[in-house]
DNA sequence: GTTAAAAAAGGTTAAGGAAAGGTTAAAGTC
DNA sequence: GACTTTAACCTTTCCTTAACCTTTTTTAAC
């Protein structure tokens, strides 16, 4: 992460160590290049305004080197100018300060989920879906006056659409997850398995599982964690 | 825990005593950092929102005095700035009211855990199991009327299981644990020994050993709901 | 450009069989 | 003789498949 604002910067750096992200915050853009050969990185964020040298300079430096590498921008304001160059320099997306820390979470999630497939954050086992709280270990969900017990793929399968939360999983995505690369044939299992998790959530109207049809499935819940 | 709501405060300490954990409930914010400095505490437990001090205060003059203790902070809603400026105070994690009290045990757990390693546990030999005492080493567990002496083998499964209470020990590490690594081969041995083991605790109703099915053993006990 | 029919995708339920686990007793081991 | 493993038989849990609907999309005719 290269930003200038000390404030911002520190609080940005806790806030994803504390989402278990490991950053390096660089505060002065000369810097960024050397650090940037220095180490491994899995994503750049960038601040797009900088005293010396700015963002995109420094995203075409990095992607001189690396062309793959995901770079995430963090600009002031919403000028078109600035995101149609970004993506230009093959930015992977951008963030307009101020802006909501969760947004960039999941923005992070999801460019290293299609980066790494789902290596990433496979490690959370509990998750709240609208009243319900649901720990895939014990494979339970459970509210106030109700509980359930899932099956493995039962509990597989909400697993990964509570790490999909209000984003589209896509059927490939979960069939190649849960069954594997090659075992689905003729296979209608999971649309099973979709409409047992739909009947243990109907108790909650603020909790949806919504089909996109000829894509995946979507679990709506509120935009909390 | 620095909590000012008498009700909530006491069913949290309560609820937290239940599950071992030592609590000491402190309702006036102006004398938690005395109280804090009377003992040594693991790990605080902060309400944000309080009527004089307010948590935030409270983990500033905390870290003054001390720069590791873990510190999980509560807020009654989910106040993006809040929560920033618990992070930057260097909170550990936060909790948001309502919550799920069992979130709040895991995350205890993975604090204290991440703090102490598995320094904390592996060589305990004596557990309190609902109404039964166990000692792992003269491989006993007694209660008022009855008393059980335990193989070795049913014994080191019990301590698994105790070591895990509460959370699900997977099939393979207890396999592993007490079998070593290649062993099991066509054996069903394990299922035998929890057989037996369940055929002791059966006369304290509130232990129970839940199976989870495909995955491994569960030893549920102290949990009221 | 509309509309109706066909095709594809998805929803739901129930049945059958496979796999995992529970329990007991007999057979090995040390 | 105390423990542990194996075997046998049974129960429960799970997953898949098939059958029959409903919804959405495509195709083709008007």
């Amino acid at each position: 992460m290269v930003e200038d604002d000390r404030n911002f910067g520190a609080v940005m750096q806790s806030y994803l160590k504390i989402h278990d992200y490991d950053v390096e915050w660089i505060a002065d853009g000369a810097h960024a290049i050397e650090a940037f050969e220095r180490q491994a990185f899995d994503l750049c964020i960038l601040d797009v305004m900088l005293p010396n040298v700015d963002g995109f300079s420094i995203a075409e430096a990095i992607r001189e080197r690396n062309e793959d590498i995901p770079i995430i921008f963090l600009t002031a304001k919403t000028l078109k100018k600035d995101i149609m160059e970004g993506f230009r320099l093959g930015a992977d997306d951008y963030i307009t300060k101020p802006f909501d820390s969760e947004i960039l979470l999941m923005k992070i999630k999801a460019i290293m989920r299609r980066k790494n497939g789902l290596k990433n954050g496979v490690d959370q086992e509990l998750f709240r879906i609208g009243m319900f709280g649901f720990n895939a270990l014990t494979r339970v969900i459970r509210s106030d006056d109700r509980e359930y017990k899932l099956s493995p793929k039962e509990s597989e399968l909400l697993k990964l659409l509570c790490l999909y939360k209000n984003e589209v999983l896509p059927r490939e995505e979960a069939l190649n997850s849960i069954w594997g690369e090659e075992s689905y044939f003729t296979t209608r299992s999971m649309d099973v398995f979709m409409s047992k998790l739909r009947k243990y959530l109907k108790d909650d109207p603020s909790v949806e599982i919504t089909t996109v049809h000829g894509s995946g499935y979507m679990l709506k819940s509120d935009i909390r964690n």
